[in-house]
DNA sequence: ACAACTGAGTCGGATTCCGATATAACGACA
DNA sequence: TGTCGTTATATCGGAATCCGACTCAGTTGT
């Protein structure tokens, strides 16, 4: 009962920075688009269809749960998400596998780089 | 004209492996499918219909090409395709961007990993 | 008062995924 | 020769996913 990873693997990109996102802090679903663009410069913005699929699928599949709001002061709208335990294996997971795909990668973009 | 390069970024699992498949090497179709199992140890496999889906938007795209038959010994069905290198380019900037999302990554997992 | 922003969410068309299936040539073997 | 397993390209169509436009509403700033 361990390799059912794979089923969830690769994660698709939106599926990923989600991930991501939620990996530093927990975030509720603007925050999370917020945090997504930030960390790529703004340029991979997720939009709120992508968002709450994902999401859906996310909390259906037990990688991400809602969490309560921590503080009183918080804005009430705000609903809040953290990985779970299985989230946070799975990324783990798949971070080592795209660490293998960097260093293969890099390997062959060493040579022939480009002519001039 | 450098940075239309992000409008085809991030790449899907299955474009990255695709590519992946033609960096060391030019590749028939079939050549592809067995390549992407081979480095991902079987765990990730893709079907004719995902295969020929992103092969025919990739050589919309400029990022892949059709290259001639090598030797005449080879097996007439088979069609080649190789990086463009405007796909060689591409593949580069996806992942550089990679390599940040792994390092990122690291660094949050490291703590707290689990608990016993 | 008004605009801009925060925040959750839906909707529907477009795109992509992806296995089942079709077709056929190839190699090996009895 | 026939037949089986593999190699090889390709299509098809239902399912899943993507993703921007939009709705609704509260908050903040000018």
């Amino acid at each position: 009962m361990k390799e059912d990873l794979d089923k969830f693997l690769p994660l698709s990109p939106a599926a990923l920075h989600i991930l991501l996102a939620l990996l530093s802090e927990d975030r509720h679903g603007y925050g999370i688009m917020q945090e997504v663009a930030r960390q790529s410069g703004n340029r991979y913005k997720l939009g709120p269809g992508t968002l709450y699929d994902n999401l859906e699928k996310l909390l259906n599949q037990g990688i991400v749960e809602e969490s309560t709001r921590r503080s009183l002061a918080d804005d009430p709208r705000r609903r809040y998400y953290r990985l779970t335990r299985f989230g946070r294996r799975l990324l783990a997971t798949e971070i080592t596998r795209l660490e293998g795909v960097v260093r293969k990668a890099k390997s062959h973009l060493r040579v022939q780089p480009e002519k001039a």
